[in-house]
DNA sequence: TTTGACATCTTGTTAAGACAAGTATACACG
DNA sequence: CGTGTATACTTGTCTTAACAAGATGTCAAA
């Protein structure tokens, strides 16, 4: 007790010992949860010492999960416009170039493009890839209402676990200006990504345009090593 | 062993507790292991089934880590060149816009600018602001030579552990586009960077900028939740 | 006052085991 | 031939236990 002050200023959780006597649980138990704690980079732990908090994460779109939650997480209204929905026998060349190392063969793809707004606003201009034969039967009515993802779970049981990416910049045209309300030459990013089940199925293929003006992709908690 | 053939097609890694036999450890350890490897989605599991390997990961370069590394890991062959190392009294406000809830007051920086080079061809202009404070005494000679994080760790003791990133489109401006030998005006990506270490001090701030043509940073394996 | 030994706290690592729950196979029964 | 059941696998979850190793405070000795 001789420095109580600074050590109550870094001591934020409780011991290990006593969050298993608090919550009855084992150490072993105490342990598999603040590790994944740590691992999400929300507390830092230090062998002698104990676990401390650590400052808070910056929020935002990461441009991977399910776009209408990550919005409503960061306290926004998200929605989308349905601009076509349509079929197509190949994957955008950037995909390939990007991501895939043998793009498949003799496939055709529903491409759905849908225009994505934070409380109204349009932030990005989206082409989705779905496979055909992996969703059969796939209507337009299907994608309308809530969210892809739900629709894909409902219907098809899978459920996107991972997902692969590239970055690159570029410059609106006329179609994704319109779209966007900016300007055509305005900057833009090009995320190209890649999303596969828990199984390794992949289950989409997505090209997205994020306008430049007042809105960033945000990538959160970031581990190094 | 009716079905070995299927089984075998399937099964890519032995049981948990086989490896716990043959590596003779406990099965304690043995999970530990094969969930670190499902977290950096190198496998997968299915409860009652066993743990499979996934595809492989796309390989290149994150704008995390140390560049020398990753680029060194991708295959390439890294190179930096100092353009500038002096001070300065603020952080851009592009860096206090995205990243940043209290912008630091009355401290001043370190500032590193860098082309980075992949097999000697410019791909990213690069600032690094240092804390003057934290690293009293940084002389250009220290950077001069090798990776900035080593001399952190030499120098310091600080291990560059977790960093927050925030990512918009740009172009090129006319001193931009003569370091990385493209045309003004271009279409670039800029990355704004805080990189922490393990204990949440703040080791370094990051304003990059990223070429298009032929370069795109990518986003491995990204766990969806 | 300074130093060093010691006890006591913390997290890190490993062990051995129990039980739940999902999967797959073999086999008897209809 | 098809079906349900029992059995033997798998991974998921949890418990109790021991020891290592770093951090910290106490206290006696120099």
């Amino acid at each position: 007790m001789q420095h109580g002050l600074s050590r109550s200023e870094r001591t934020a959780l409780p011991s290990e010992n006593e969050l298993a006597a608090e919550f009855k649980v084992s150490r072993v138990t105490v342990r598999q949860a603040l590790d994944e704690l740590h691992r999400k980079g929300l507390i830092y732990r230090e062998k002698g010492r104990g676990s401390y908090a650590r400052s808070q994460q910056i929020g935002g779109v990461t441009g991977f999960g399910s776009f209408t939650t990550e919005v409503e997480n960061a306290g926004s209204k998200p929605s989308s416009r349905i601009v076509d929905f349509v079929k197509v026998s190949s994957l955008p060349a950037g995909m390939t170039i990007h991501l895939l190392k043998m793009p498949p063969k003799n496939k055709s793809y529903h491409c759905l493009t849908r225009v994505r707004c934070v409380d109204s606003k349009p932030v990005a201009y989206e082409e989705t890839y779905l496979d055909t034969e992996t969703y059969a039967g796939l209507e337009r009515a299907d994608v309308e209402n809530g969210s892809l993802y739900a629709t894909m779970r409902r219907l098809w049981g899978y459920e996107p676990a991972w997902a692969d990416a590239a970055i690159e910049p570029g410059v609106a045209d006329e179609a994704i200006a319109k779209h966007l309300g900016i300007n055509v030459g305005a900057p833009v990013v090009i995320a190209w990504r890649v999303t596969s089940s828990e199984q390794d199925e992949v289950l989409e293929y997505v090209k997205a345009i994020y306008r430049g003006d007042g809105f960033a992709l945000t990538v959160r908690r970031h581990k190094i090593s």
